[in-house]
DNA sequence: TCTATTATTCGATAACATTCGAACTATATA
DNA sequence: TATATAGTTCGAATGTTATCGAATAATAGA
């Protein structure tokens, strides 16, 4: 992975606000191991209405929010898809394990 | 450690000079176990003259380096002694373990 | 098809970042 | 003490980012 790809990832995680979306979603998706499911995440590993969620817990403008879950797509942090109304999102696995090899 | 220290950890290395810059002195600084110590880092860990080699191999002012050592330092990534007319940088074993814990 | 809910896009603005060159400070050495 | 080398600080230019509200688009359900 090219530097300029790390640095981007890095830039995506660089605003407050930006990390705390991406831990909500880090977290809900982490499922431990022996551990119950949460609500948000059947199946595991994704957690349903994220962009609503976000906007119900933070401090932001709708638009605000939109914007941040772009940054952080764009930057292969995460992925979401549609699902009806709301959307999907999913923590992209290669994306951190090229952070955690970066720094082995 | 503060998701506010988070991002500003992230935010030093969102930069891709800035990253680069800390790459160099990540990698001098990891002399490999059982393999040889390199020439900058006698007693292992940490760069000789780190500013001067920079400025040396990026294309950028001397006052913009500056900048970004400064950044780096704020941060909490490296530390640097002054030693004689030139610097002497160490990475901040204790901020990249962080970064580790973060995505565990 | 109408309406409510959900999310995106647009345009504006304020704040912050990157970068430079010039002027300055600190240290070593002749 | 004069000079060379190394690094910092300052002010300015330019570019980027965060944020909002308003307008718009997409979807579900009545």
């Amino acid at each position: 992975m090219k530097l300029s790809n790390y640095s981007k990832i890095f830039k995506a995680l660089s605003n407050e606000q930006r990390l705390n979306i991406f831990m909500m979603v880090y977290k809900q998706c982490c499922v431990p191991k022996g551990g119950k499911e949460s609500s948000c995440c059947p199946g595991g590993g994704s957690v349903r209405g994220a962009f609503t969620k976000t906007c119900g817990c933070m401090d932001l403008s709708k638009s605000t929010i939109s914007h941040h879950f772009k940054e952080l797509q764009n930057a292969g942090l995460i992925t979401c898809e549609r699902e009806g109304q709301t959307f999907r999102c999913r923590i992209n696995e290669e994306a951190v394990d090229s952070i955690k090899k970066f720094f082995e």
